[in-house]
DNA sequence: AATTGTCAAGAGCAGTGCTCTCGTTTGTTG
DNA sequence: CAACAAACGAGAGCACTGCTCTTGACAATT
């Protein structure tokens, strides 16, 4: 669509600066108040304009929120990535880590968008095809490691032959050689990362556990010795 | 406050019975459209009262969700206590299983209550000191049959001093004689429940698992096998 | 029987998302 | 260069929200 190779126009240039900046604006009454907070009107009263031009960027505040939504997978999985990418290639369970502990801090860093793309969803709305993309960048990410591990051997519960399917489509997309084993406990390490990040950041272990880094660490160390890192 | 053996006045009577009513249809309405769209005036409406005479029940909206928030922990307690109970008690991988199997099942079947105890917190509020309670009993359920499986033998990753600390107070408070790591891997494995049910239902396995059922026991197995059921 | 407390009702306030219309500005095209 | 069309900001307005305050009616207690 919109190629930023060429300004194009002013009026396009002055349009994409002010669409950014309205989702500035927007992503910082995000982090004060959450998102069923999130007001049209106070964004564009913050921006010295009237409600209605807001809409001239966005049709509807779902829309806004969708945006958001999507910058959001987009940094925290640019945050994974980059500190995935650090670590010596041969060092499994150091890759590993390194994705957990960088979706953690990005997590607390940013408490409001997390539970804008992890929370509940929003009631009516559901995610447009847009969203699935980005969203899946931690996962291939941490698939990818589980791939360079390669299969390892276990006696493990029979897997049922419809999971089995699914898991076989799952190794395709991330042009994975692991097996099926490690396939499933890929996935699952994927959904103990942000089960325990969610427990933490929603208050489920609040009195229950204080050192919250230490606990996090020790909790995926023990996942990825599960991975065979 | 109200005990439900005597039955005081008639206006108490009355009284508890509104506000029952007020709950049902605040719950009704709940399920319909999100926790973020339930309108008090729209609970009146229904009732054929005026808003203003629902804030004689409920100080505020928040009281009437953090109702509706204990009721849905009492809920979901009970339907999981009341399947681990069937099983018998040597079948620790069954009764792990059932509290499982039930958590899910209720949470499908009330996928908006699930998401306003497990999802996103709601932005501004805070769960007052009477959620505390309700919302231990799944993990004291849990931490109840890891502590009949006793110490599970197994070099694990050295826990660190800090968490240690936090496992103990955990142990004592749920009368446990298990040791510090299978407290850790039962703790762990109420967030890996919580996390598994969570991604299904809030989409972040849609196109990727279509066997919901044989994904989820197959990965509670798996988890249960850890805790050496 | 009189008083005290509880109740539903209604009006009203400030705020929301969103729509529509109105002149104005900008970019493109004949 | 001039004419047209598209995009734009501003404002009014609609239906809705949570919540507060006052008023008058009813019930329970003294």
């Amino acid at each position: 669509m919109d190629t930023p190779g060429a300004p194009q126009t002013a009026r396009a240039r002055v349009r994409a600066e002010l669409t950014r900046e309205i989702k500035d604006v927007a992503r910082r009454q995000l982090g004060e108040s959450g998102a069923a907070a999130l007001s049209l009107r106070a964004v564009a009263r913050e921006l010295g304009m009237v409600s209605s031009a807001v809409y001239r960027y966005f049709p509807s505040r779902d829309e806004l929120l969708t945006a958001l939504i999507i910058d959001a997978y987009e940094a925290v999985g640019a945050v994974a990535t980059k500190a995935e990418k650090k670590i010596k290639r041969t060092d499994l369970l150091g890759r590993w880590m390194a994705t957990a502990r960088a979706v953690r801090t990005w997590a607390i860093a940013h408490p409001q968008e997390y539970a804008l793309i992890f929370g509940s969803p929003i009631p009516g709305y559901q995610a447009p095809r847009d969203t699935i993309d980005p969203a899946s960048r931690i996962p291939l990410l941490i698939l990818g490691i589980v791939n360079d591990r390669g299969e390892v051997a276990s006696e493990e519960i029979r897997i049922p032959r419809s999971v089995r399917a699914d898991l076989r489509t799952i190794g395709e997309q991330a042009a994975s050689a692991a097996g099926d084993a490690q396939l499933a406990r890929g996935l699952m390490a994927w959904s103990e990362l942000i089960g325990l990040i969610s427990f933490e950041l929603f208050g489920h272990l609040h009195n229950v556990i204080h050192d919250f880094k230490a606990h996090f660490d020790f909790q995926m160390q023990g996942v990825g010795a599960r991975l065979g890192l």
